[in-house]
RNA sequence: UGCCCGAUAGUAUAAAGGUAGUACAACGGUUUUUGGUACCGUCUGUCUAGGUUCGAAUCCUGGUCGGGCAACCA
């Protein structure tokens, strides 16, 4: 019973620095930028931070990284907001670096006193130029050894918006010849003349990542902040500015971000997928943000335990998507209700079951839970609705469904067999002729036959029809950023199919009601996958996104 | 030519010097009124060469391979 969960490696080192107790809890920050909207990669480093405080003891901070006007907006803040807490965390505080923009002003200000920073007046080419390359040392600009007081009065004047964009940047004095590149000089501060989302006109200098997040973490007293492994070479410059600037001395932590196969996440290529109408926005149910597959039709549930089993490391990684087709299944199976639904029809004609007879039939709402969740009534009569590849003109051995003298039973009804089919002029089959047997009604079969096959249904007369959109990974290739070429060209040109005129059981015809008394609704259209209700329906045009289907062995079977 | 990070089945992740395990995938079977679910089983792994040790996936050294590092982005 005393089975231990394992600990990953940043778990492992906030268990270690509790029982050396350096801290009495511990904080972490979740640090977006809000330019963009939250994808699966994502989903992971929240579940890491919110999960690292649940865990152990703590509190987690939502902190925006807002250091950057031009790219960001409030949009993105809502959006992000809303992922979070639909994820199913609740952050402590929601802070924002610009919070802070007074404060990492007098730490500026603290570094030129220091004589360890200074106003160069050096081009971003020329800049280039004298920072070397990974093998040669950089060059001291020209500017860097200004006095104190210059230095002070040309940032102040940088701040009142003396000067244009470009001109002028505050650099950090350390070393132009450091192994590290980022050690030598790094920009701490550049003049921007823009709008920013929640400062609006007020600042015209704004810090850069290095002289605001680790500064950030600090006012917060993070103890362990953990982003990706790109940061790397950023923690010593983090650590030398919490140095000199002798503030709370916070830790960063790397590990390597999560790779899913078959998708993008740079948010430059998600959001170009956006724009140039690839995609039919941010939260097209194609799309790997969490808004995506939220309208696809994912749980909160299923993307944590995902999270979870894929863990925490340091090494290169591509997770495979089937991992998380099998979470959202194995959730959805417990919860869905079952229903039936026709995509792609061909008639069925019960030739002895008498005209303009109905009866109807209840099926249960989920054999997988205790009670089945209830059931609903199903109508049948004498003419249905069935798969058009249910049925096979000359059936393979293994073919358990209908063909010419083959028996099935209708899922929650009869067992019919196959007699005849009509063919039209160009040879497609139009209509199957069945006979049933009536005392092999589901549920009080008196009948002892057996049959290996059980089809889904929709009554003609009771049908009603619905819009099905069934969605398949947006790329053909596993990974679509190392290919030759665009990786637009790697786009499946069949990830949205859409069934404009699918045939759905009645019941089904409620599932906006359904919907409204749980938002978690969700169907199994028995056969065919998982499907919720998606946010275009109106009345008139009910519209299901498929989020998955189920796990197909005939398909691999009937591929041999 | 430099520096940093990494390397365990097809994929991901455990094993803190002591039986290489788990999940997914794949394959086979049982059950089944969903070719679903459930259950059972099978397959495949420590990058390499040395060293330390009674014992190495783990520690040390060299190599190989992969990734990163020269935005007024984060």
């Amino acid at each position: 019973m005393s089975e231990e969960k394992s600990l990953n490696f940043i778990e492992e080192i906030v268990e270690n620095d509790l029982k050396a107790g350096k801290y009495d809890q511990i904080v972490t920050r979740f640090p977006p930028e809000p330019n963009g909207f939250l994808h699966i990669g994502h989903a992971s480093s929240i579940c890491l931070n919110f999960g690292l405080t649940q865990k152990f003891n703590g509190y987690t901070n939502l902190r925006f990284d807002d250091t950057n006007p031009v790219t960001e907006e409030t949009i993105y803040v809502d959006s992000i907001k809303k992922d979070i807490a639909w994820l199913g965390f609740q952050w402590k505080n929601e802070l924002y670096a610009s919070d802070y923009f007074d404060l990492l002003y007098s730490y500026a200000v603290k570094l030129i006193e220091k004589g360890l920073a200074y106003v160069d007046e050096l081009g971003s080419e020329e800049m280039a130029k004298l920072k070397g390359t990974h093998t040669e040392p950089g060059k001291d600009s020209p500017f860097r050894n200004r006095s104190v007081a210059e230095n002070l009065d040309l940032f102040e004047r940088m701040k009142n918006g003396e000067f244009p964009d470009g001109s002028r940047t505050l650099r950090a004095k350390i070393d132009m010849t450091h192994v590290n590149m980022l050690m030598r000089d790094p920009i701490l501060y550049r003049i921007k003349h823009a709008k920013h989302h929640r400062t609006g006109n007020k600042w015209c200098v704004y810090p850069m990542y290095d002289f605001a997040h680790g500064q950030s973490d600090a006012i917060e007293h993070v103890t362990h902040s953990v982003c990706t492994l790109e940061f790397i070479p950023h923690r010593e410059l983090y650590n030398w500015l919490i140095a000199q600037l002798e503030i709370y001395p916070s830790h960063q932590y790397e590990f390597a971000r999560r790779n899913v196969n078959y998708t993008v996440t740079s948010k430059r290529k998600l959001l170009q997928l956006v724009n140039e109408k690839f995609v039919s926005g941010w939260d097209d149910p194609r799309m790997p943000t969490i808004s995506g597959l939220r309208r696809r039709g994912f749980t909160p549930s299923s993307i944590r335990n995902f999270c979870e089993r894929i863990g925490i490391a340091k090494r290169e990684n591509l997770i495979e998507y089937s991992l998380l087709e099998f979470f959202i299944r194995e959730d959805l199976n417990r919860t869905s209700w079952r229903r039936m639904a026709v995509l792609d029809p061909i008639k069925m004609i019960i030739t002895n079951y008498p005209e303009g007879q109905k009866e109807m039939l209840p099926g249960e709402n989920n054999p997988e839970v205790e009670g089945h969740d209830g059931e609903r009534q199903i109508p049948f009569s004498r003419e249905l609705w069935i798969e058009r590849d249910d049925f096979m003109e000359e059936p393979p051995k293994k073919f358990f469904r209908l063909g010419p003298g083959l028996m099935s039973r209708l899922k929650s009804a009869y067992i019919v067999r196959c007699d005849d089919f009509v063919k039209d002029a160009n040879g497609n089959v139009t209509e199957i002729h069945c006979t049933y047997f009536p005392d092999s009604k589901s549920g009080e079969d008196t009948s002892g036959l057996k049959v290996k096959g059980t089809m889904h249904w929709v009554s003609v007369p009771h049908a009603k029809t619905a819009e099905v959109r069934l969605y398949d990974r947006l790329f053909t290739s596993e990974e679509p950023d190392r290919e030759e070429g665009d990786f637009k060209d790697y786009i499946n040109p069949e990830s949205l199919v859409v069934v404009k005129n699918a045939f759905i059981e009645s019941d089904l015809a409620n599932a906006s009601k359904q919907l409204e008394e749980n938002p978690d609704r969700r169907y199994q259209f028995i056969r065919k996958g998982y499907f919720c209700l998606d946010a275009d329906s109106t009345p008139e045009n009910l519209v299901f996104n498929r989020t998955v289907t189920l796990k197909d062995t005939w398909a691999k079977e009937s591929q041999k």
